[in-house]
DNA sequence: ATATCGAATGTTATAACATATCAATACGCC
DNA sequence: GGCGTATTGATATGTTATAACATTCGATAT
């Protein structure tokens, strides 16, 4: 489990790293990383928050990058579909990986006051969820775990 | 774990026994099960099945019971408040809950193709979560487990 | 009975999120 | 160069959700 989008880190390292990764698993499976999706990678790891779909579209648009959201729209699929950045459900709005295509099943906690988002692995809720579809006769093909509540920092500000 | 929703059952006590349970929930909470809820907590029980809000809107309004938007959200808002129903969120639609009020947390078992959908109960996966929050010192206010895929019927109309 | 207050509803408008469609261009390959 | 596919540009539309404010309803207190 890890914490990382709630605890202080060297989060340029974490930026470059993430991208740099990025760039070679796209070398790897053939996939084409343009400048509008690695641009929009960017603006996502720029912080451990969920943006929404405008937004990005928004900072896109100020860059001269397009203004229309089917440009966003494309982006964050490729992004969703190569693994580099996840949906919230619970909030329409989207996150960079954390462990950049690593994620077998991610699980999230979000804070509702800052959208802040911490993603971690949780196999064992996998499991279980399993379990109830094995005995229902249904197949998985994707979960989404998500908790939302406030981070550290919120709860805080609130007290 | 009960896979109602996908397994044939006697439905007319299904939703029989469960609008008896939501009035005498509110008789006890001092609630007010007003027609429009009322029939709107009707038309989500009719089948267990995600239903859009403004599915259910058209049907309001087919009856004369208000044509707006927020005739529909205001329900759909007070039977979430109440317990009596859920949102699903990878869908952005809303299903009765199937077990009027006993839920803890909630997960659910999502077919893609017929909206068809079953809730369980997963204990279990709050204690994994809990720990990966505790650890973060995050605090969970409510969480959602939703796994998508094919229920049995659309597996035999795919095969 | 009637004044008052809060809850619920009616109504209009708009915000926020997402996709369909088709034309134009860039890229990789032969 | 010529071809097929992937990507981008652009317009329009579809879908989900809320803001804001007026009105009505229901219970309570005088
Ligand atoms: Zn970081
Ligand atoms: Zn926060
Ligand atoms: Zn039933
Ligand atoms: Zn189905």
């Amino acid at each position: 489990m890890s914490t990382i989008g709630f605890a202080p880190h060297d989060h340029a390292s974490c930026v470059a790293d993430t991208m740099q990764r990025a760039e070679s698993h796209c070398a790897d499976q053939g996939l084409r990383l343009t400048p509008v999706r690695r641009r929009a990678l960017e603006i996502l790891l720029a912080e451990h928050r969920a943006q929404g779909a405008y937004d990005l579209l928004a900072v896109l648009a100020a860059e001269g990058m397009g203004a229309q959201p089917p440009v966003a729209y494309r982006a964050l699929d490729f992004l969703v579909k190569a693994g580099f950045a996840h949906k919230i459900e619970a909030l329409n709005a989207y996150i960079a990986c954390a462990h950049l295509g690593e994620c077998q099943m991610p699980a999230f906690l979000i804070c509702r006051a800052c959208r802040s988002v911490a993603e971690a692995d949780t196999a064992p809720t996998r499991n279980r969820l399993n379990d109830a579809a094995r005995a229902a006769g249904f197949a998985i093909e994707r979960t989404v775990v998500e908790a939302e509540g406030l981070c550290p920092s919120c709860q805080d500000a609130a007290a």
